[in-house]
Order: structure tokens, then sequence, then C-alpha cells
DNA sequence: TTGTATAATGTAATGCATTACATTCAAGCA
DNA sequence: TGCTTGAATGTAATGCATTACATTATACAA
């Protein structure tokens, strides 16, 4: 691999001016500027990163820390990140934490060795510890998507969960649902109580009594909707909910299959409501009624927020993207009693 | 950060010693092995990979490309490819190409310039040029699986496709069916053409005749099983297939709701296999019958077959591993003529 | 005891790009 | 003409770990 020796030697300038040449174009003139270039098409030079890293003491990668790759609701979000990204010079570098706080640290610790600029975190499934640690300055290069804690003002991308939780039971209410249930993600994450207190707001405002046997916790998988499912389904006549909120689409169909296995019909008996959007939720039957989230667009907006941080722009600390009820017919008027 | 001048000060050593004490522990006495151990630990040292990289000219990052990063059948090959990597002390760097030729090639040139170490394609749709390039020596530092290039003898960890296929087939026949469709992926993969290869050498062991009518190509998503299966559908009730062998679940799934549009069902009157065995597949309606691929271990051989490479070992040029035949309620005999 | 082989450690060069500081040169002004 | 100023370029130090080569220490044999 020829080196910026070589660039320099076919110029016939110093490596100093090469690097000048590329960096900083504007202190060199036209006629080196053009002699430097076609210096290095001449020799195929490309920078060797490892130096230029070294030197800068910067990796131009950007970690993403998801709790589990195989979710395909992260998957839109990526190529958003990813794109932007690339656009800019920088690689990403996806970490999956499977849940397993080891996984995370090792990824927060190529923050201070330089291997990696910034993270991008999926998930609040880590120790509170990991990010405190670096938080010494007030801007450190740490973004949030879709999770946030709501103990540390971190820059943000998001959606507003206690309101898309609340117009899905507003939906539902719209039906004549009264017995409304809801099958959450795991109660850790601040997103899934505002999810919950969104719900019971809604409840509230529409003057409907909220069983506490309505509200059980899942893990976001096709199973955990699936069983939690079973439970509701199994709630004597009088108790058992005629629509269920789901905090995901995976347990909204697991929760169907649940029904099926139950002979309980879906919507005629009970309305599903997901929530993400992701593709299956139009190939399964019925056809999934959801709440949209802009996953690309989440994507995109955080990795422009690490980038201004990585930057030192001033950035604002939170950004709430719309989401959007797309209804299909897992929903329907509510059974009559 | 402290450096290993740190250390070798707080050892009462030179760097030197230190830098052997860590790579080649045998080549130091008990004694100093013990002081500069306790010297990291004192001033909490760990190598800048940077400089380390720059030095040993390689990066300890594999890159992995894959067609679609949202594809789930890839999540859990990656799983296990990012476990091995990692207990190796080698990071994974996840391309997804998008069917795109420029991101391909930005990939591979990660290789020369000491970015990346080895390359691990989960896609046959690249540019052969981009391999050829590459494949001066015999041993390059270049895996495939599942997918592979016919015309090139690279390291590969894959299955027996027309193998598979031929069973789906011929469990299709054993339940009675004669008119079996099937919808394909992208021609241009091998591995597809592997599986229409088996499908028809199957059927003419069965003594079947196979309509060219019958052999659809789709891209593995739910959109393209969707459309397929219109197609297929939409045949005169004489030549319209009573069985239809998908190359991925995905377009199954899609193609079970072209047949619920079509009050076609599922299994009475038509039955449906898919490949992959995603976890979708038994949270549809009905559960998918389908060919199990060993995904997880996919991903853990070819990444050990990769390292291996890098190694200078000597390695097989192929792995295949078995599947399996994965039987639920999307599959019946077939409906009286 | 002296010499030799071997193990342990140290010195300094190396990988490559970047950049602070030094030098050169030409333009502009008194 | 001589001096100032600033642009353009060069020189050399820097970042950090690794390792070829040099040196010292130790063990053993003669």
């Amino acid at each position: 691999m020829p080196t910026i020796k070589d660039v320099a030697l076919a110029a016939g300038c110093s490596t100093a001016t090469v690097s000048r040449a590329l960096a900083n174009p504007e202190k060199v003139t036209e006629a080196t500027r053009k002699r430097v270039a076609s210096a290095i098409a001449k020799v195929g030079y490309s920078p060797n990163l490892a130096a230029r890293n070294l030197r800068r003491s910067e990796s131009r990668t950007i970690v993403v820390l998801l709790p589990d790759i195989a979710n395909p609701f992260f998957s839109e979000i990526i190529a958003g990140l990813e794109d932007i990204a690339h656009r800019e010079g920088y690689r990403v570098l996806l970490g999956d934490c499977e849940h397993d706080t080891g996984r995370a640290k090792a990824y927060f610790d190529l923050l201070p060795t330089n291997q990696a600029d910034g993270i991008i975190l999926l998930t609040a499934e880590i120790p509170l510890s990991l990010v405190t640690q670096q938080a010494r300055g007030s801007q450190i290069p740490l973004v949030m998507a879709c999770e946030y804690f709501d103990q540390l003002a971190l820059p943000t991308v998001r959606i507003d969960n206690p309101l898309a939780a609340a117009r899905a039971v507003e939906y539902l209410s719209s039906l004549g649902h009264q017995r409304i249930a809801t099958i959450t993600g795991p109660m850790q994450n601040p997103i899934c109580i505002d999810r919950v207190k969104g719900y019971q707001s809604e409840m509230e405002r529409q003057q409907l009594v909220v069983n506490p046997g309505w509200i059980v916790e899942g893990d976001f998988g096709f199973l955990s909707g699936y069983q939690q499912g079973q439970v509701l389904l199994a709630m004597p006549r009088e108790h058992r909910p005629s629509a269920i909120f789901c905090h995901s689409d995976e347990m909204a169909i697991g929760l169907m299959k649940a029904a099926r296995d139950a002979s309980v019909r879906v919507p005629e008996d009970l309305s599903v409501i997901g929530f993400d959007n992701i593709g299956l939720s139009e190939y399964c039957q019925p056809e999934l009624t959801t709440v949209s989230q802009p996953r690309d667009e989440i994507g995109r907006c955080a990795m422009r927020l690490l980038l201004d941080v990585l930057r030192k722009k001033q950035v604002p600390h939170q950004q709430v993207l719309s989401t959007q009820l797309i209804v299909r017919a897992s929903t329907a008027q509510a059974p009559k009693l």
C-alpha cells in the first residue's frame, strides 16, 4: 500500500503539503492541489485510517447498542442510522447486548480507548452507571433513541408514548370497548411505563374501570404475547377483556395465536392493537391494527443528533416524532354483552 | 488514558518488557509478569488499539456483508457469527448492501487498507470482480455462508439445497399432491437454481409433470410471495397447483395471504411449505410447514472458518450442514380432484 | 576462573498521518 | 531600496505499541 510519502515524492512536495491538500485544501495553492491530486491517483493512495485515527484520536466509528438484533423493529431504524453515518464518513458498529450487562460494558469501553467516537442507545436495559461515568462534561457523545432514562437528560429521539397509547385506547373506546387490557413490554423501560400511564389516563378520561389484572407484562416477543394472551383470555367471562392493546406487534401476533387456540375470534370477539407496524403486521391473519412509528426517521434523527454532539454543536435535548394509528382488520366494534 | 509508558514506569521496566508480558508472557520472568500485571491494574491501562493495529497492520474487524439487514433470516446467523468473533477478540462490522453494488465495493476496500481483516459474504449479489481481484493468493480472507459462487472455490458454509428442496417435494408428493409449484428466490442466486433443480429432479423421480408456469420467481420478501401467489392461484382450475414450495418463509406467508384473499383454504385446498423456519413461522395462521436451516450453526461455522483462514490454517473448501423439514399445519393431504 | 550459551531486558526504529513551528518567498508599503 | 506581512511550504515532533537488534545478567562447562 502506498503511503503519504509516496504521494509526496510523486507530487514533488512534502508529506505535510499532501496532508493539507487533503484536509485543508484552502491552505494550498490551486496548482499544488492539482499536482497532489494526480499524484494520489497515480500511486493509488488511500490514507491509512489506523494511523489517522491514532493521530487524531478518533475512530469515525459509532456504536449502536440494541437489546436484540433479531427484533425486526430495529432493522429499519438501523437502516436510517447507517445511511446518515455512511454519508458523513462514519462506520456503524452494531452491538447486540442480548439483555446482557457485560456486553454493554464492553461496548462502552470502546469510548475512552478511542475505538468508538459515540454511542447510540436503542435500549435502556443497561446499567445506568455505565452512562453516568461517561457523563463528566455536559455534552457527551451519547444519544438515545426510542428509549430514554428519566433520571438523565440525554439527547433523545422518541415518540410521545403516553399519547400513542391514549390514542389506541381512545380508538378502542370509540368502538364501544369497555374492558380494555394491555400487554406491556418490560416494565423497567420508561417507555412502557409511559404507555401504561397513557392507557390508564385515557381509560379514566373515558370513565372506564381498569381491572388490575388487565395490565400484564410481556417482553415484546411472540411467545410472551401468546402466554399473557392465554392468561387474559382465561379470565372469567365478566372480566375477560374485549380488546387488548399490545406494546409490540410480535406480542399482538402471539396474542392472536392464543385467541385462535382458545377459539376466540379476532376481531369479532376480541380486538387487538399492536405497536410498531413491522412489515409482518400486514401479512398476519387478520391484518393487524397498530401504532406506526417513523422508524427510519428515528434512526436518521438519532444519528444526526449524535454527529452534532461530536461536532460540539448545541443540540435539542429532546426530539419527539409523531406516531400514527394504522387501522386494519384486527379491531372491530365491541361484541354485545 | 495511560499508555504503555506509564505502565513501564510503574513497573520499573521498559515498554518492551510490558509489551512482551502482554503478548508473549513466556518470554518474561514470572516476577516481572506479576509486577507488570499489578502496574497495569494500578494505572488502569488498556492498550490503544489504533496504535496496535497500525503496528501490526491488522484491525481485528470482520466485515459481514448481507443483502438485507431487515430480513429476520439473517439475524440468527449474525448472532452466531458475533458470538464466535467476540470470543476470539474480533469485532463484527455489519454491511448491508441493499442490493447496491457501490456499498459492497466500499466494504471490500476496507481489506487492502487494513480496516478489516476478512469478509464473510452472506450474499452472492455482488459483482464477482470484487472477489476475484482479491483472489491473488490461494487463501484469501473471504468466506461465504448460505450462498456461494459456482465459478469460485471459496471456503463456504451451506446446506444441501437440492436435497432440501427434493425432501420438501417428496413430502408433498407423499401427501398425494401432483400439481406442485414453487416460488423461488432471485434466480441469479446459485442456491435458488439448486433448489429449483432439486424440485425438478424430485418431481421427475415421482413421475410428476412440471408445468413451466409453476416455477415463478420472487425476491424472498412478503410482497413477492403475495404477488406470485396471486399469479399461481389465478391459473385455470386444472392447472392450478395444489401445493406450493416457497424459497422463504416470508414468501410463504405472503402466499398464504394471497390464498385468503382468493378464498383458497390452507391447507385444505392448498398446501404451503416455506424455507428457513424463522420465528414467525410458528405464529402465523396456519402455522407454517418449513425447511429449517441451522442458522446459528451456519454463523458459527462461517466465522470459525474465516478465523482459520486468517491464521493460515488449512480449511475445508466446503462445509455442508443439514436441514430438517418441520411439519406444521400449512400442509395436508391433497384435495380430491 | 574464564568463556560461552542462553535467558531476560533494554534501546531505538518502525508503522503512517497530522500539525506545531520554522522557513521561504513574494507582494505591498514607506 | 529595505522592511513588514502573510501565504505557501517544509521540517520534525507526535500519537502509541511493537519488535529487531543490542546489551546485560545468569548458568553452566571447561
